[in-house]
DNA sequence: GGGTATATATCGCCCATCGATATATCGACC
DNA sequence: GGTCGATATATCGATGGGCGATATATACCC
């Protein structure tokens, strides 16, 4: 049997990792990028960045800050918290189980 | 900063999916399905199913069993439990970083 | 003043996802 | 014996997201 993941809802790898990058405090988009090059190893394009950000804002999980300068910070609304927590904890105890079927953890 | 993800290799969801289940022991497309179903919630249409299966097996991460009556069961390889493991690891340690970011969990 | 880093924006291709549809067989039930 | 639902696989078309490339502009440093 597969592990339970409590409603993985219809997020991939680029918004995550963006929801996350955000979750350290607000970021603007260039910042974010730079952000997960570090944490993750591979650069991630501007084209994937800006159109994510634009679908997450419409979808209320983000939200645009006043510009300062050239940068359009954005930082995480309550909504997209609660998500983004509901989310990495379904893919926690995925992975956690998934693991544990592989005999790498000990039940 | 956004928590470490080693190697996020380029495997979406349903192949993860597919992969988990599959680290349980051999099954068919079918079976496949209803596991993940159960353990998800969300059906996995047929579709998504079986072009990923194949996809899979070209890289070498299932092979297919010899067939049971109508039903074609696959199996993990060695490379696929391995790569499996490590992106679950990856998963896993991405999740605790980011909920230990959201103040859900304590350092 | 020239090159690199910062910063955002947009375009187009490709492929995976998804829902729908088709087909066939098996078992149960009346 | 006939029907219905579950089992099982296969394929098609539309859509949309990921990704790489490209464009543009400013700031900073040598």
């Amino acid at each position: 049997m597969a592990p339970k993941v409590p409603q993985f809802g219809r997020f991939t790898e680029p918004s995550l990792l963006i929801l996350t990058s955000l979750s350290d405090g607000p970021k603007h988009g260039y910042a974010i990028m730079q952000d997960v090059e570090s944490g993750t190893g591979r650069p991630m394009g501007a084209g994937t960045l800006y159109a994510a950000l634009v679908r997450l804002e419409e979808l209320g999980l983000v939200e645009a800050l006043p510009p300062e300068d050239r940068r359009r910070p954005y930082r995480l609304t309550a909504v997209g918290a609660s998500n983004l927590a509901e989310q990495l904890r379904g893919l926690s105890s995925f992975a956690q189980q998934g693991l544990r079927q592989l005999g790498e953890l000990k039940p």
